[in-house]
DNA sequence: GTCTCTATGTAGATGTTCTTTATATCGTGT
DNA sequence: ACACGATATAAAGAACATCTACATAGAGAC
């Protein structure tokens, strides 16, 4: 396939909780847990890395609190919101034509 | 994330195929290909790494066609297709969810 | 004969995720 | 004061899959 499906769902999920309310790293991962059921999740492993490939490319934005626990604040930037509607119109797509294919001639799935 | 979506969904593709009618390697990657629009692709050093690993779980069977060109052709057993039924279903129900979280207040994508 | 298309396979490079380890603060219980 | 668990970030190393490139070879066209 063209190219990794999973790093493109994991950038639009960080992207679309960033859309709704910046977040910290921590809260992220907890709000994706939560608002797929469990059904998507993160190693801290994971997303810190996703997070700081996604500043670099400036769709999103950190920054340090000041005082206090040492934490960084994400933002999703408009050059961000602006990938997130694309990516997902994208991935729409894309999975509209796979379930075309999985779907074809098939009455048994569940 | 739990695991490799890309893997899961390359998987389901040659499945898919296999289910509709038995196929060579080369033919599953045309027909991939045609299906989905161009949307989905397999490299062949992807495609047969593919079918090794689903034929050693037995999910496809694999026979080498005898005469002229040195070929083999795939069919899908019936675990393979009850896993493609359980997974394609397992899919649908993560990216239900996935696309919940997306489009959630979110009226400006395409 | 040579070229292109069909057809399969493997090895190495690349990239991403997962696991582990390290660091550090905060709140709570004792 | 101290231990502990939860919060919070980061980097290093292992594991795994894909992609690129190479290798091989028959069939058909010219």
């Amino acid at each position: 396939m063209q190219s990794n499906l999973s790093k493109r769902v994991n950038e639009l999920l960080v992207l679309a909780v960033l859309d709704d309310e910046p977040s910290h790293g921590y809260q992220i991962a907890l709000h994706v847990e939560e608002r797929t059921g469990g059904r998507f999740t993160f190693q801290h492993g994971t997303l810190y890395p996703i997070l700081h490939r996604l500043e670099k490319q400036g769709r999103v934005k950190g920054e340090w609190e000041s005082g206090g626990r040492r934490r960084k604040r994400y933002g999703i930037t408009a050059q961000g919101r602006a990938s997130l509607d694309e990516e997902t119109a994208r991935l729409r797509d894309e999975v509209g034509a796979l379930f075309a294919l999985l779907e074809e001639s098939d009455d048994a799935a569940a």
